[in-house]
DNA sequence: TATTAGTCAATAAT
DNA sequence: ATTATTGACTAATA
């Protein structure tokens, strides 16, 4: 119904910020008059849908920098900004996916990053927030010193609240399962040798390791979107060190940096990992599952079939590669009719209190970002609309580059499982 | 039904 | 205190 319109302004407002268009009738001034938002504050999904192709790595670095430089942290901006918590903010910053390979879903915080990013008082409200956070905690402290209201003593409700369980602190908390570091080898070891077990596989793997069956599932379904990710990220770093001159010395560039020496047949997430963690420290004990009581100390070691000389590259390519090619100009995004999702799952106000707590997609399009530039002098200079970021605009093209190669090998390695599962008879089913 | 994509939330690491 | 890692869960897809 009324969609077209306000996605129109949205539109405008974001598309081009700069150049005010030429008749803002209405004044409409921000200070609290929130109430004619009505038909303005269209969702994001709808941005999101029409957003054009966004750089989702310069982005990242971007609000990376802004963060650090004014000393603001990954929670209240996730908080706050994109509605997420700070352990999903780490990872989109760390690893961002390219903007193909995201959903419309996926696509959302970086909307939403970039909006921030335009706005000019970003830096600003967000420390207010963080002061007003600071101001309510200090309140609660004060109060709970001062007065007698013990905010922490909730014994009530908890302590007895049946006598059926003679454990009360039974598995209403689930211990949380952390893999030890040889069973995540052994998780490793297999996939190199099959990434996508079967469930006669994953079921043996489970009893070897004395793991749940859905735990091993489930690892296996992490790691194969982690490899992913781990690509994803070399393929963009790889990808931004053609031209463009973002920062590379602007004089010498003699050979390229070629810092990828793994060469051939090298797993590009072991590498990763390498690179991340120069040395972790070792004996770490502590197998956390396996309840008391637990198994013996037995020699989970063993993967199912050892066998193994030059390791195969593990790695997969895109798996059904299929994919959307054809990633043509803009918009590539049918209009998300937005289906009516609840989603309700997510924890219920934890003892204590939960004031902020404004998750739940009932919500989530709120404090967003005000942009509305008072037509002040942003200069845009060389973008054209502060959305519709140039960059990252050639910088395609990676003919020869180590990428390419580490895909071929990732190629072979396929095809060698492939024959080499041929040549046996086992229930393998591969897919492409 | 099997997988992927996105997240959450606990807990490790800095 | 923050940030990074990761097993598990919910939707969405194929």
């Amino acid at each position: 119904m009324s969609s077209s319109e306000s996605v129109k302004s949205l539109t405008e407002l974001v598309q081009h910020k700069p150049p005010e268009p030429s008749d803002p009738p209405a004044s409409d001034s921000q200070p609290a008059t929130p109430l004619p938002l009505r038909t303005l504050s269209a969702s994001i999904q709808e941005l999101v849908a029409m957003s054009p192709e966004l750089d989702t790595y310069g982005i990242t670095k971007r609000v990376k920098e802004v963060l650090t430089d004014n000393n603001l942290g990954q929670r209240l901006f996730g908080e706050t900004i994109l509605g997420l918590t700070q352990g999903s903010v780490s990872d989109l910053l760390a690893r961002p996916k390219p903007w193909h390979k995201l959903s419309l879903k996926g696509r959302e915080p970086f909307v939403r990053m970039q909006l921030w990013l335009n706005d000019p008082n970003n830096v600003e409200k967000l420390m207010d927030m963080k002061r007003m956070e600071k101001k309510a905690y200090m309140k609660r402290r004060h109060s709970s010193v001062s007065d007698s209201q013990p905010c922490e003593p909730p014994s009530v409700g908890i302590d007895y609240s049946q006598g059926a369980s003679p454990q009360p602190q039974h598995q209403l908390k689930k211990p949380r399962v952390v893999l030890a570091p040889e069973e995540k080898e052994a998780l490793k070891r297999a996939y190199q040798q099959k990434p996508y077990p079967s469930p006669k596989t994953i079921e043996e793997l489970a009893t070897q390791l004395n793991l749940k069956t859905s735990t091993v599932i489930n690892w296996f379904h992490n790691y194969r979107s982690r490899i992913r990710r781990e690509l994803f990220i070399e393929e963009i770093q790889a990808g931004s060190q053609g031209q463009a001159g973002a920062s590379d010395s602007p004089s010498a560039r003699s050979g390229r940096a070629a810092p990828s020496s793994e060469g051939d047949s090298c797993d590009g997430v072991e590498a990763a990992e390498a690179r991340r963690r120069g040395r972790r420290r070792v004996g770490g004990r502590v197998s956390g599952r396996a309840g008391r009581g637990g198994r013996a100390p037995e020699e989970r070691e063993e993967a199912p079939r050892p066998a193994e000389k030059a390791e195969p590259p593990p790695a997969r390519a895109p798996p059904p590669p299929p994919e959307g090619p054809a990633d043509a100009g803009p918009v590539p995004n049918p209009p998300p009719p937005r289906r009516g999702r609840e989603d309700a799952a997510t924890s219920a106000a934890p003892p204590g209190e939960g004031p902020c707590r404004a998750r739940d997609g009932a919500d989530r399009s709120s404090a967003l970002p005000s942009t509305s530039a008072p037509a002040a002098a942003r200069r845009p200079s060389s973008l054209q609309s502060l959305f519709g970021l140039p960059e990252a605009a050639g910088a395609r093209d990676s003919r020869d580059n180590p990428l390419r190669k580490k895909k071929a090998a990732n190629l072979n390695s396929i095809i060698y499982r492939l024959e080499k599962a041929a040549s046996r008879e086992e229930p393998i089913e591969w897919e492409f």
